[in-house]
DNA sequence: GGGCCGTAG
DNA sequence: TCTTCTACGGCCC
Protein backbone atom coordinates (compact mmCIF):
# COMPACT_ATOMS: atom_id res chain seq x y z
CA UNK A 1 0.00 0.00 0.00
CA UNK A 2 1.24 3.41 -0.90
CA UNK A 3 -0.12 6.28 1.02
CA UNK A 4 -0.33 9.58 -0.35
CA UNK A 5 1.78 12.32 0.71
CA UNK A 6 0.10 15.37 0.98
CA UNK A 7 -3.91 15.69 0.96
CA UNK A 8 -4.88 17.36 -2.35
CA UNK A 9 -7.82 19.23 -3.01
CA UNK A 10 -8.81 16.72 -5.47
CA UNK A 11 -8.13 13.79 -3.22
CA UNK A 12 -11.02 11.57 -1.99
CA UNK A 13 -11.29 8.50 0.38
CA UNK A 14 -13.55 5.99 -0.90
CA UNK A 15 -15.24 2.56 1.17
CA UNK A 16 -15.73 -0.26 -0.97
CA UNK A 17 -17.65 -2.99 0.66
CA UNK A 18 -19.70 -5.68 -0.56
CA UNK A 19 -23.35 -6.26 0.27
CA UNK A 20 -24.43 -9.15 2.48
CA UNK A 21 -21.01 -9.91 1.72
CA UNK A 22 -21.38 -13.89 2.79
CA UNK A 23 -24.87 -13.75 1.38
CA UNK A 24 -23.52 -12.91 -1.89
CA UNK A 25 -20.45 -14.68 -2.13
CA UNK A 26 -22.79 -18.31 -1.63
CA UNK A 27 -25.68 -16.99 -4.36
CA UNK A 28 -22.67 -16.79 -7.06
CA UNK A 29 -21.81 -20.01 -6.65
CA UNK A 30 -25.81 -21.49 -5.87
CA UNK A 31 -27.85 -19.18 -7.99
CA UNK A 32 -31.14 -21.01 -6.44
CA UNK A 33 -30.13 -18.43 -3.61
CA UNK A 34 -30.82 -15.32 -5.58
CA UNK A 35 -34.15 -13.75 -4.92
CA UNK A 36 -35.16 -15.85 -1.66
CA UNK A 37 -34.65 -15.07 1.96
CA UNK A 38 -31.08 -16.37 2.99
CA UNK A 39 -29.07 -16.22 6.12
CA UNK A 40 -25.47 -17.32 6.73
CA UNK A 41 -24.47 -18.53 9.94
CA UNK A 42 -21.84 -17.80 12.34
CA UNK A 43 -19.85 -21.17 13.50
CA UNK A 44 -21.50 -23.50 15.55
CA UNK A 45 -24.40 -22.77 13.48
CA UNK A 46 -25.48 -20.20 15.98
CA UNK A 47 -26.67 -17.56 15.06
CA UNK A 48 -27.25 -15.25 11.40
CA UNK A 49 -24.27 -13.38 10.79
CA UNK A 50 -25.45 -12.17 7.06
CA UNK A 51 -28.53 -11.68 5.76
CA UNK A 52 -29.83 -10.95 2.48
CA UNK A 53 -32.64 -8.43 1.77
CA UNK A 54 -35.08 -10.72 1.59
CA UNK A 55 -34.46 -12.12 5.17
CA UNK A 56 -34.19 -8.67 6.57
CA UNK A 57 -37.71 -7.93 4.64
CA UNK A 58 -38.70 -10.84 7.39
CA UNK A 59 -37.94 -9.14 10.45
CA UNK A 60 -34.87 -11.21 11.32
CA UNK A 61 -32.32 -9.27 12.92
CA UNK A 62 -28.06 -9.16 12.58
CA UNK A 63 -26.89 -12.19 15.48
CA UNK A 64 -30.65 -13.48 15.68
CA UNK A 65 -30.05 -17.56 17.17
CA UNK A 66 -30.39 -20.00 14.22
CA UNK A 67 -32.23 -22.80 16.34
CA UNK A 68 -35.28 -20.18 17.17
CA UNK A 69 -35.41 -19.81 13.23
CA UNK A 70 -35.35 -22.87 12.23
CA UNK A 71 -38.93 -24.76 12.96
CA UNK A 72 -40.34 -22.05 10.63
CA UNK A 73 -37.56 -21.98 8.06
CA UNK A 74 -39.07 -24.13 5.29
CA UNK A 75 -42.69 -22.67 5.61
CA UNK A 76 -40.80 -18.86 5.19
CA UNK A 77 -38.74 -20.34 2.16
CA UNK A 78 -35.62 -19.29 4.43
CA UNK A 79 -32.46 -20.91 3.25
CA UNK A 80 -29.28 -21.17 5.38
CA UNK A 81 -25.84 -21.98 4.82
CA UNK A 82 -23.13 -22.65 7.67
CA UNK A 83 -19.87 -20.24 7.56
CA UNK A 84 -17.68 -21.15 4.74
CA UNK A 85 -14.63 -18.88 5.93
CA UNK A 86 -12.29 -20.53 2.77
CA UNK A 87 -14.51 -19.46 0.55
CA UNK A 88 -15.38 -15.82 1.64
CA UNK A 89 -11.42 -15.30 1.96
CA UNK A 90 -10.49 -16.33 -1.34
CA UNK A 91 -13.69 -14.44 -2.60
CA UNK A 92 -12.68 -11.28 -0.78
CA UNK A 93 -8.88 -11.54 -1.95
CA UNK A 94 -9.89 -11.41 -6.10
CA UNK A 95 -12.26 -7.89 -4.60
CA UNK A 96 -9.06 -6.59 -3.26
CA UNK A 97 -6.53 -7.34 -6.07
CA UNK A 98 -9.12 -5.70 -8.47
CA UNK A 99 -9.59 -2.73 -6.17
CA UNK A 100 -5.48 -2.41 -5.61
CA UNK A 101 -5.22 -2.49 -9.45
CA UNK A 102 -8.04 -0.21 -10.18
CA UNK A 103 -7.27 2.76 -7.37
CA UNK A 104 -4.34 5.09 -5.86
CA UNK A 105 -4.08 3.45 -2.83
CA UNK A 106 -6.07 0.35 -1.39
CA UNK A 107 -6.57 -0.19 2.93
CA UNK A 108 -7.87 -3.45 3.19
CA UNK A 109 -10.46 -3.24 6.56
CA UNK A 110 -11.96 -5.70 6.63
CA UNK A 111 -12.76 -8.90 4.50
CA UNK A 112 -15.47 -7.58 2.77
CA UNK A 113 -14.43 -3.73 2.89
CA UNK A 114 -11.81 -1.49 1.63
CA UNK A 115 -10.79 2.19 1.90
CA UNK A 116 -9.80 3.16 -1.69
CA UNK A 117 -7.51 6.69 -2.66
CA UNK A 118 -9.27 8.20 -5.72
CA UNK A 119 -8.09 11.52 -7.75
CA UNK A 120 -10.01 13.77 -9.43
CA UNK A 121 -13.15 16.36 -10.08
CA UNK A 122 -16.36 15.40 -8.21
CA UNK A 123 -17.87 14.17 -11.60
CA UNK A 124 -14.78 11.89 -12.08
CA UNK A 125 -14.72 10.51 -9.29
CA UNK A 126 -17.94 9.17 -9.47
CA UNK A 127 -17.58 7.96 -12.95
CA UNK A 128 -14.33 5.81 -11.66
CA UNK A 129 -16.39 4.91 -8.76
CA UNK A 130 -19.33 3.20 -10.74
CA UNK A 131 -16.65 2.01 -13.11
CA UNK A 132 -15.12 -0.07 -10.13
CA UNK A 133 -18.15 -1.60 -9.06
CA UNK A 134 -19.31 -2.72 -12.50
CA UNK A 135 -15.74 -4.46 -12.57
CA UNK A 136 -16.17 -6.21 -9.27
CA UNK A 137 -19.59 -7.39 -9.94
CA UNK A 138 -18.35 -8.67 -13.88
CA UNK A 139 -14.95 -10.27 -12.64
CA UNK A 140 -16.48 -11.94 -9.06
CA UNK A 141 -20.16 -12.05 -9.22
CA UNK A 142 -20.21 -9.55 -6.09
CA UNK A 143 -22.77 -6.22 -5.86
CA UNK A 144 -20.54 -3.39 -3.81
CA UNK A 145 -21.25 -0.39 -2.74
CA UNK A 146 -19.28 3.11 -2.86
CA UNK A 147 -19.52 5.79 -0.68
CA UNK A 148 -16.20 8.60 -1.31
CA UNK A 149 -15.82 11.85 0.87
CA UNK A 150 -13.05 13.78 2.30
CA UNK A 151 -12.53 11.55 5.53
CA UNK A 152 -13.00 8.27 6.57
CA UNK A 153 -16.21 9.01 8.24
CA UNK A 154 -17.82 10.76 5.93
CA UNK A 155 -16.81 7.77 3.25
CA UNK A 156 -18.62 5.40 5.50
CA UNK A 157 -21.64 7.76 5.72
CA UNK A 158 -22.11 8.29 2.25
CA UNK A 159 -21.80 4.51 1.94
CA UNK A 160 -24.48 3.64 4.12
CA UNK A 161 -26.73 6.39 1.55
CA UNK A 162 -24.88 4.46 -1.43
CA UNK A 163 -26.82 1.14 0.07
CA UNK A 164 -30.06 3.16 1.41
CA UNK A 165 -30.92 5.38 -0.96
CA UNK A 166 -31.74 3.58 -4.72
CA UNK A 167 -31.32 6.54 -7.03
CA UNK A 168 -27.88 6.61 -6.20
CA UNK A 169 -27.62 3.27 -7.70
CA UNK A 170 -24.53 1.90 -5.27
CA UNK A 171 -22.25 5.26 -5.25
CA UNK A 172 -22.53 7.89 -3.36
CA UNK A 173 -20.21 10.81 -3.55
CA UNK A 174 -20.91 12.57 -0.35
CA UNK A 175 -19.71 16.29 -1.71
CA UNK A 176 -22.16 15.63 -4.93
CA UNK A 177 -25.17 15.68 -2.92
CA UNK A 178 -27.20 18.93 -2.33
CA UNK A 179 -26.23 20.38 0.85
CA UNK A 180 -29.69 20.65 1.75
CA UNK A 181 -30.77 16.94 1.52
CA UNK A 182 -26.75 16.00 3.29
CA UNK A 183 -28.69 18.37 6.20
CA UNK A 184 -31.66 16.76 5.86
CA UNK A 185 -30.22 13.39 6.15
CA UNK A 186 -27.56 14.53 8.96
CA UNK A 187 -30.96 15.84 11.41
CA UNK A 188 -32.44 12.60 11.19
CA UNK A 189 -29.94 9.91 11.65
CA UNK A 190 -29.27 8.68 14.92
CA UNK A 191 -26.03 9.63 16.26
CA UNK A 192 -24.95 5.57 16.69
CA UNK A 193 -24.99 5.11 13.37
CA UNK A 194 -21.89 7.13 12.89
CA UNK A 195 -18.76 5.01 12.51
CA UNK A 196 -17.08 4.51 15.98
CA UNK A 197 -19.86 5.67 18.17
CA UNK A 198 -21.47 2.47 19.54
CA UNK A 199 -24.09 1.86 21.56
CA UNK A 200 -22.87 2.84 24.99
CA UNK A 201 -21.35 6.40 23.52
CA UNK A 202 -24.72 7.28 21.56
CA UNK A 203 -26.65 6.61 24.63
CA UNK A 204 -24.56 8.77 26.76
CA UNK A 205 -24.78 11.48 24.40
CA UNK A 206 -28.33 11.17 24.01
CA UNK A 207 -28.67 11.52 27.27
CA UNK A 208 -26.66 14.71 27.08
CA UNK A 209 -29.17 15.75 24.70
CA UNK A 210 -27.31 14.94 21.15
CA UNK A 211 -29.19 12.26 19.54
CA UNK A 212 -28.60 12.91 15.59
CA UNK A 213 -25.13 13.14 13.35
CA UNK A 214 -25.80 16.65 12.61
CA UNK A 215 -26.33 17.64 16.59
CA UNK A 216 -22.76 15.65 17.51
CA UNK A 217 -20.73 17.43 14.51
CA UNK A 218 -22.19 20.89 15.28
CA UNK A 219 -21.26 19.97 19.24
CA UNK A 220 -18.60 21.61 21.34
CA UNK A 221 -15.51 19.64 19.93
CA UNK A 222 -13.60 20.01 23.72
CA UNK A 223 -16.76 19.25 25.53
CA UNK A 224 -16.98 15.93 24.07
CA UNK A 225 -12.99 14.85 24.35
CA UNK A 226 -13.53 15.35 28.08
CA UNK A 227 -16.35 13.53 28.66
CA UNK A 228 -15.75 11.02 26.43
CA UNK A 229 -12.03 10.79 24.47
CA UNK A 230 -10.04 11.67 21.53
CA UNK A 231 -11.65 9.01 19.87
CA UNK A 232 -14.87 10.63 19.84
CA UNK A 233 -13.43 14.57 19.63
CA UNK A 234 -11.67 12.91 15.75
CA UNK A 235 -14.66 11.07 14.79
CA UNK A 236 -16.51 14.75 15.20
CA UNK A 237 -13.56 16.45 13.24
CA UNK A 238 -13.83 13.72 10.46
CA UNK A 239 -18.23 14.47 10.05
CA UNK A 240 -17.20 18.16 9.70
CA UNK A 241 -14.59 17.19 6.83
CA UNK A 242 -11.28 17.52 8.91
CA UNK A 243 -9.22 14.12 7.98
CA UNK A 244 -7.98 12.75 11.35
CA UNK A 245 -8.15 8.99 11.17
CA UNK A 246 -4.70 8.08 8.80
CA UNK A 247 -4.40 5.82 6.44
CA UNK A 248 -3.16 2.51 8.31
CA UNK A 249 -0.19 0.97 7.35
CA UNK A 250 -0.32 -2.59 5.94
CA UNK A 251 1.59 -4.68 8.56
CA UNK A 252 3.43 -7.84 8.07
CA UNK A 253 2.35 -8.86 11.85
CA UNK A 254 -0.10 -8.56 13.56
CA UNK A 255 0.16 -7.17 17.74
CA UNK A 256 -1.64 -10.19 19.14
CA UNK A 257 -2.92 -13.35 17.74
CA UNK A 258 -6.65 -14.96 18.89
CA UNK A 259 -7.88 -18.43 18.32
CA UNK A 260 -11.20 -19.22 20.25
CA UNK A 261 -14.01 -21.11 19.63
CA UNK A 262 -17.58 -21.66 21.57
CA UNK A 263 -18.04 -25.21 22.40
CA UNK A 264 -20.92 -27.04 21.25
CA UNK A 265 -21.75 -28.45 24.79
CA UNK A 266 -20.56 -26.91 27.65
CA UNK A 267 -17.13 -28.38 29.45
CA UNK A 268 -17.35 -29.08 32.89
CA UNK A 269 -14.18 -31.08 33.43
CA UNK A 270 -10.17 -30.41 33.37
CA UNK A 271 -9.67 -33.70 31.26
CA UNK A 272 -12.28 -31.94 28.17
CA UNK A 273 -10.76 -28.53 28.53
CA UNK A 274 -7.12 -29.95 28.32
CA UNK A 275 -8.05 -31.33 25.13
CA UNK A 276 -9.40 -28.28 23.93
CA UNK A 277 -6.70 -26.59 24.92
CA UNK A 278 -4.42 -28.99 22.92
CA UNK A 279 -6.20 -28.57 20.21
CA UNK A 280 -6.97 -25.04 20.46
CA UNK A 281 -3.40 -24.04 21.28
CA UNK A 282 -2.36 -25.98 18.07
CA UNK A 283 -4.61 -23.71 15.61
CA UNK A 284 -3.69 -20.97 17.24
CA UNK A 285 0.82 -21.99 16.16
CA UNK A 286 -0.17 -23.05 12.42
CA UNK A 287 -1.83 -19.44 12.29
CA UNK A 288 1.09 -18.12 13.83
CA UNK A 289 3.77 -20.11 12.18
CA UNK A 290 1.65 -19.11 8.38
CA UNK A 291 2.49 -15.39 9.08
CA UNK A 292 5.59 -16.16 9.45
CA UNK A 293 5.60 -15.42 13.66
CA UNK A 294 6.60 -16.22 16.96
CA UNK A 295 5.36 -15.19 20.33
CA UNK A 296 6.45 -14.68 23.45
CA UNK A 297 3.48 -14.24 25.93
CA UNK A 298 0.23 -16.97 25.71
CA UNK A 299 -2.85 -16.46 27.65
CA UNK A 300 -5.04 -19.14 28.05
CA UNK A 301 -8.41 -18.46 29.12
CA UNK A 302 -12.03 -19.83 29.35
CA UNK A 303 -15.62 -18.39 30.36
CA UNK A 304 -18.96 -19.91 30.92
CA UNK A 305 -21.90 -18.34 28.51
CA UNK A 306 -23.20 -14.52 29.37
CA UNK A 307 -26.66 -16.28 29.80
CA UNK A 308 -25.62 -18.05 32.54
CA UNK A 309 -25.47 -14.96 35.18
CA UNK A 310 -25.76 -17.40 38.28
CA UNK A 311 -22.56 -19.17 37.55
CA UNK A 312 -20.63 -16.70 35.94
CA UNK A 313 -16.42 -17.28 35.54
CA UNK A 314 -13.76 -16.71 33.24
CA UNK A 315 -10.59 -18.00 34.26
CA UNK A 316 -7.14 -17.26 32.25
CA UNK A 317 -3.34 -17.86 32.28
CA UNK A 318 -0.68 -16.00 31.35
CA UNK A 319 2.63 -17.49 30.50
CA UNK A 320 5.46 -15.73 29.35
CA UNK A 321 7.77 -18.14 27.52
CA UNK A 322 11.43 -18.37 27.93
CA UNK A 323 11.92 -17.76 24.20
CA UNK A 324 9.46 -16.55 21.40
CA UNK A 325 8.31 -19.51 19.66
CA UNK A 326 5.69 -20.45 17.45
CA UNK A 327 6.11 -24.09 18.51
CA UNK A 328 2.70 -26.24 18.98
CA UNK A 329 4.28 -28.42 21.57
CA UNK A 330 5.08 -24.98 23.58
CA UNK A 331 2.33 -23.25 22.82
CA UNK A 332 0.31 -26.67 24.40
CA UNK A 333 2.90 -26.65 27.34
CA UNK A 334 2.33 -23.12 28.18
CA UNK A 335 -1.70 -23.25 27.87
CA UNK A 336 -1.91 -26.07 30.41
CA UNK A 337 -1.38 -23.03 32.81
CA UNK A 338 -4.76 -22.79 33.18
CA UNK A 339 -6.26 -26.06 33.86
CA UNK A 340 -5.55 -25.64 37.70
CA UNK A 341 -8.22 -22.61 37.65
CA UNK A 342 -10.93 -24.69 36.04
CA UNK A 343 -13.47 -25.54 38.44
CA UNK A 344 -14.88 -28.67 38.02
CA UNK A 345 -18.64 -28.60 37.64
CA UNK A 346 -19.27 -24.96 36.19
CA UNK A 347 -20.72 -25.14 32.72
CA UNK A 348 -17.87 -23.72 30.72
CA UNK A 349 -19.06 -22.28 26.87
CA UNK A 350 -15.79 -20.83 25.59
CA UNK A 351 -11.99 -21.08 25.32
CA UNK A 352 -9.16 -19.35 23.85
CA UNK A 353 -5.18 -18.89 23.01
CA UNK A 354 -4.10 -15.56 22.80
CA UNK A 355 -0.39 -14.77 21.99
CA UNK A 356 1.27 -11.72 22.56
CA UNK A 357 4.18 -9.82 22.03
CA UNK A 358 4.93 -11.58 18.43
CA UNK A 359 7.97 -11.16 16.22
CA UNK A 360 9.14 -12.23 13.21
CA UNK A 361 10.20 -15.97 12.89
CA UNK A 362 13.87 -15.59 13.37
CA UNK A 363 14.61 -12.04 14.51
CA UNK A 364 17.15 -12.05 16.43
CA UNK A 365 17.52 -15.93 16.64
CA UNK A 366 21.29 -15.83 17.37
CA UNK A 367 21.06 -14.03 20.70
CA UNK A 368 18.40 -16.49 22.00
CA UNK A 369 21.05 -18.59 23.30
CA UNK A 370 19.53 -21.83 22.65
CA UNK A 371 16.73 -23.30 20.58
CA UNK A 372 14.06 -25.93 21.38
CA UNK A 373 14.64 -29.41 20.36
CA UNK A 374 11.14 -29.67 18.97
CA UNK A 375 12.18 -26.04 16.68
CA UNK A 376 15.08 -27.77 15.42
CA UNK A 377 13.14 -30.69 14.60
CA UNK A 378 10.60 -28.30 12.68
CA UNK A 379 7.67 -30.14 14.51
CA UNK A 380 5.34 -27.20 13.62
CA UNK A 381 5.76 -27.06 9.49
CA UNK A 382 5.87 -31.10 9.62
CA UNK A 383 2.24 -30.83 11.23
CA UNK A 384 1.01 -28.01 8.81
CA UNK A 385 2.09 -29.73 6.20
CA UNK A 386 0.22 -32.98 6.80
CA UNK A 387 -3.09 -30.84 7.73
CA UNK A 388 -2.94 -29.15 4.61
CA UNK A 389 -2.58 -32.40 2.37
CA UNK A 390 -4.46 -34.40 4.62
CA UNK A 391 -7.01 -32.51 6.14
CA UNK A 392 -6.90 -30.62 9.93
CA UNK A 393 -8.27 -33.51 11.43
CA UNK A 394 -5.32 -35.56 10.48
CA UNK A 395 -2.58 -35.30 12.88
CA UNK A 396 -2.45 -33.73 16.24
CA UNK A 397 0.12 -33.72 19.40
CA UNK A 398 -0.81 -35.51 22.82
CA UNK A 399 -4.77 -34.91 23.63
CA UNK A 400 -5.46 -33.14 20.73
CA UNK A 401 -4.29 -36.32 18.62
CA UNK A 402 -7.79 -37.75 18.62
CA UNK A 403 -9.51 -39.77 15.62
CA UNK A 404 -13.36 -39.05 16.41
CA UNK A 405 -14.43 -35.54 16.70
CA UNK A 406 -15.28 -34.95 20.19
CA UNK A 407 -18.52 -34.54 21.69
CA UNK A 408 -17.94 -30.94 21.89
CA UNK A 409 -16.43 -30.63 18.29
CA UNK A 410 -18.16 -27.19 16.44
CA UNK A 411 -21.50 -27.97 14.15
CA UNK A 412 -21.16 -27.02 10.47
CA UNK A 413 -24.52 -28.48 9.24
CA UNK A 414 -24.92 -26.82 6.48
CA UNK A 415 -21.72 -26.00 4.88
CA UNK A 416 -20.84 -24.93 0.61
CA UNK A 417 -17.91 -26.67 -0.76
CA UNK A 418 -15.18 -24.50 -0.94
CA UNK A 419 -15.44 -23.78 -4.66
CA UNK A 420 -12.61 -22.05 -5.34
CA UNK A 421 -9.75 -23.47 -3.49
CA UNK A 422 -10.24 -27.68 -3.50
CA UNK A 423 -10.08 -28.70 -6.97
CA UNK A 424 -12.53 -31.89 -5.58
CA UNK A 425 -14.89 -29.31 -4.33
CA UNK A 426 -15.17 -27.12 -8.09
CA UNK A 427 -18.66 -26.52 -8.88
CA UNK A 428 -20.06 -28.40 -11.41
CA UNK A 429 -22.22 -27.29 -14.62
CA UNK A 430 -24.89 -29.86 -15.86
CA UNK A 431 -25.69 -28.61 -19.52
CA UNK A 432 -28.79 -30.93 -20.81
C1' DG B 1 2.65 -2.76 31.70
C1' DG B 2 -1.75 -5.36 32.64
C1' DG B 3 -6.62 -5.53 32.81
C1' DC B 4 -10.79 -3.87 31.33
C1' DC B 5 -13.98 -1.49 28.29
C1' DG B 6 -15.82 -0.14 23.93
C1' DT B 7 -16.05 -0.61 19.08
C1' DA B 8 -16.01 -2.68 14.51
C1' DG B 9 -17.27 -6.04 10.92
C1' DT C 1 -31.25 -27.04 21.26
C1' DC C 2 -29.77 -21.28 24.30
C1' DT C 3 -26.53 -16.19 21.28
C1' DT C 4 -19.43 -15.73 16.50
C1' DC C 5 -14.82 -14.50 16.17
C1' DT C 6 -10.83 -11.43 15.85
C1' DA C 7 -8.30 -7.16 16.60
C1' DC C 8 -7.30 -2.68 18.15
C1' DG C 9 -7.06 1.74 20.89
C1' DG C 10 -7.77 4.19 25.04
C1' DC C 11 -8.36 4.65 29.94
C1' DC C 12 -7.15 3.58 34.50
C1' DC C 13 -4.30 1.91 38.09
Amino acid sequence: MSTPAINRADDYIGLVDVNAFYVSAERVFDPLLIDRPVVVLSNNDGCCVSLSDEAKALGIPMGYPWFKLQPGAEKLGLAARSSNYELYGDMSSRVMGILSRMTMWTEVYSIDEAFIGLGGSLDEVHAAAAHIKREILRLTGLPVCVGIAKTKTLAKLANQAAKKVPELAGVCVWDRVPESTREQLLSQLPVGEVWGIGRRVAKRLNAMGISTIQEFRDADQFRIRDKFSIVQMRTLLELRGTPCIPMEEERELKDQLLFSRSFSEPITDREQMEQVLAIYAQRAATRLHRQNGEAKVVTAWAMTSHFNEDQSHAPSATVSLPSHSADPVVLTRASKALLPKITPGIRYAKAGITVTELRPAGAEQMLDGFVSTQETKQVGPLLEKIRTEHGSAAIGLGSAGLREGPSWQMRREMMSPRYTTHWDELLTVHAD
